[in-house]
DNA sequence: TCGTACATCGTACGTCGTACGCTGTACTAC
DNA sequence: GTAGTACAGCGTACGACGTACGATGTACGA
């Protein structure tokens, strides 16, 4: 038995930069990027922490993919329907893609050089809107408002404490009220209450100002 | 002399938690919050590293204390003005704000608890949609609609490699349309060719999408 | 004078990213 | 066959990190 059908046995598989990067995302949906080290991730792989440098030239490179993998996950807007239909379908996409993998909102900041999916991504996106008629100016302007709320949003989502609406009737009577004297905070108070009350669905949050977004939006288009 | 007095000299002043958390900024703004380590920053303060756990209970605790110091930078909104104009004062100095501390941003997916001055920001910002006419509910989607938007914008302006419009057109000749093939991405080089001649500037861009959102809020308040 | 609270620091431990160099295997050329 | 070379992976070591722990000296009330 070669040294490399031992591997296979411990690991179940060769490495590659592929299963190097999807096993880091894996990692750190599970644990959190602040997790994510090389040497845990050789770990979970069945190798050795210096084996990983042969697929990635460094940690940042490494990041980097990692990002690209989950833009690679969201869906692209469909070409058969109306630009509001597919700006809908990528945005929810979007959001629930961040959502799975809330490390990579934090990520973007610091890393500013496009990989190849989000080049694609952004390139289906501008056509979808440019094709829909929007000028070249305001097609640049619709990315930026869409990106900016669908960012913006998993950036939000990700820092809520809660994942339900029930763990936030919970979380909002434990701990939030408590710290939120009404003399101080009247107005917060009643939010609270209000919600805790109604429910709360991100979800629904997202597509209220989605749909709001999308309609101020319409009339920027020079209909062909 | 005490060596109260010999601290002084060295590094101008006592140390206290408003001056670690303060400090801490300043060093995070200059090289980034990975440059950010409490030997470093002990090391700016004229301390040792092992001092600054007199003020802070972990670093953790460090990261939260100076998101809220960027909180405090950002103006609330003014209260003798319309609805709109107050929402606008204040999210054009949010994004200032985070446009001068691009670290905020990516810290803010992993912290869960609003600080003090969080907090007051978000009660100001409600009373002022309250007061406009918003009932409960509706204040509640424009406060996510508009913070998502200031984020996302924020996140977004934050991972551009370039500040101003000259390096802008600088960055898209040399660095951008080399990489990307006209073929592939028509839609893409379009919009570098028409940006890199009209120009680019991340305020006025803010500026559209903005007032899109507070149009689009306008008629769902109740006048009072 | 003594005790105690305050403010600061030195040392040490475990973990991190990764530079460097060594291995063994597979394959090509002769 | 055999020598050479590229591939894939690993062990060790270095400097930096966060911080637990305990020692230090000073200020001040009893």
């Amino acid at each position: 038995m070669s040294a490399r059908e031992q591997r296979q046995v411990a690991s179940d598989a060769a490495l590659s930069k592929q299963r190097v990067v999807v096993e880091a995302v894996r990692l750190a949906d599970r644990e959190g990027v602040h997790a994510l080290s090389m040497r845990r991730l050789a770990g979970a792989l069945g190798a050795g922490a210096m084996s990983l440098y042969y697929y990635v030239a460094s940690k940042e490179e490494l990041l980097d993919a990692m990002i690209d993998v989950v833009f690679e996950e969201i869906e692209l807007p469909p070409e058969e329907t109306d630009w509001q239909s597919a700006m809908r379908r990528r945005a929810v996409s979007a959001r629930q893609v961040l959502a799975r993998h809330p490390w990579a909102i934090g990520l973007m900041e610091s890393r500013t050089s496009p990989g190849p999916a989000h080049l694609r991504h952004r390139e289906a996106v501008t056509a979808c809107l440019r094709r829909a008629g929007f000028p070249v100016l305001m097609a640049t302007h619709a990315n930026w408002l869409l990106d900016s709320y669908v960012y913006g949003f998993a950036l939000q989502e990700a820092s809520l404490p809660f994942d339900t609406a029930d763990e936030f009737a919970d979380m909002a009577e434990d701990v939030y009220l408590p710290q939120l004297p009404p003399d101080e905070f009247p107005y917060l108070n009643e939010s609270a209450a209000v919600l805790a009350a109604a429910g709360y669905d991100p979800a629904e949050e997202f597509a209220f100002g989605l749909d709001l977004v999308l309609a101020a939006l319409e009339p920027l288009r020079v209909p062909t």
